[in-house]
DNA sequence: AAGACTATTATTAGGTC
DNA sequence: AGACCTAATAATAGTCT
């Protein structure tokens, strides 16, 4: 796309993950309405944001492109139970507790990198683990000089700009 | 788009009409997934083409997509009706996104321990940073010694206890 | 109908305000 | 958060086999 070419993959950064979310969102609905328009399809677009926001797209009503699809669909039979309540909440449960799963094995990982509960480790990953904290603490402390660094240099900067004024005018004065 | 400008209405020749079919609609599933790889959003697009055929692309299952929308839609038209289910819906779906958020920040700051990602932080947090990971050193190198001496010393208890039965019998068989 | 090619236009990542 | 800018990449209309 522009100014750098970016690897598909999960933006890890979230503001910038949610700027090229509203810009992709604006341009993927574009382009159905686009394809409808200049080909006469039928489409429906269905988004949903990682902070659960909807936005949807449908040239015809999205309840008929959605009972065409699953008349095509052959898993029909199944699918029909889950407009029940219950199981649509059944279905929010079980996406609850993957992401907790989730959740507590990177706590976990989170304790282990920062020292903690590491009895329940074995040799073997706790090489591993100094392996990697080792190169870790080298990497912070390259990018702490580098920012170090940076800092140093502009308020140097702003000493000098600010300075070759102050004897600008100072050699006024003393001419007068 | 290119070559020419074209006008977004219908294509008349139908030739013409069902070639942009098929190359826009590869580049709008495109899209599509890499919005969903980039931004973490669940999507689910349905194209039906003239001639009735059917395309179709969803994150998780199109089911579930579906009857995320569907529930959103009925929210919204059902304020004074079924509230209590709705209720549970909505309960659980903000536990989700909390919990979400909460894995997004632990990811986040797993990734700062293990020295990814560091120039998004100030110089403050780099020192912070250092800090706790030096400290996070020391322990997983304690840690990793005291396992390593338990070990050695388990094995050297194995071996002394062999050797004890061992002489044993060799002095017990020396004296026959 | 399906695949290359390519000259153009469209989209967008990374900015700034 | 949002609107705009811009350089650079991506998509694609028209063309040809």
């Amino acid at each position: 796309m522009t100014r750098q070419k970016i690897e598909i993959k999960k933006i890890e950064n979230i503001t910038a993950r949610q700027v090229t979310f509203s810009k992709r969102r604006r341009g993927l609905f574009k382009k159905a309405l686009e394809l409808s328009t200049l080909c006469d399809a039928e489409i429906a677009l269905i988004v949903f944001s990682t902070t659960g926001k909807l936005y949807h797209y449908a040239t015809s009503s999205m309840p008929q492109v959605i009972e065409r699809h699953k008349s095509h669909s052959d898993e029909n039979r199944l699918h029909n139970k889950l407009s029940q309540p219950s199981d649509m909440l059944e279905n929010e449960r079980k996406r609850y507790a993957l992401l907790k799963k989730e959740l507590e094995k990177k706590t976990m990982e989170l304790r282990h990198v920062m020292g903690e509960n590491l009895q329940e480790l074995s040799l073997e990953e706790l090489k591993k683990l100094e392996k990697s904290v080792h190169i870790s603490l080298s990497r912070v402390n390259e990018i702490k000089d580098q920012t170090n660094l940076k800092e140093i240099t502009f308020l140097l900067e702003y000493f000098i700009y600010g300075s070759y004024f102050l004897i600008k005018e100072m050699i006024f004065y003393l001419r007068k």
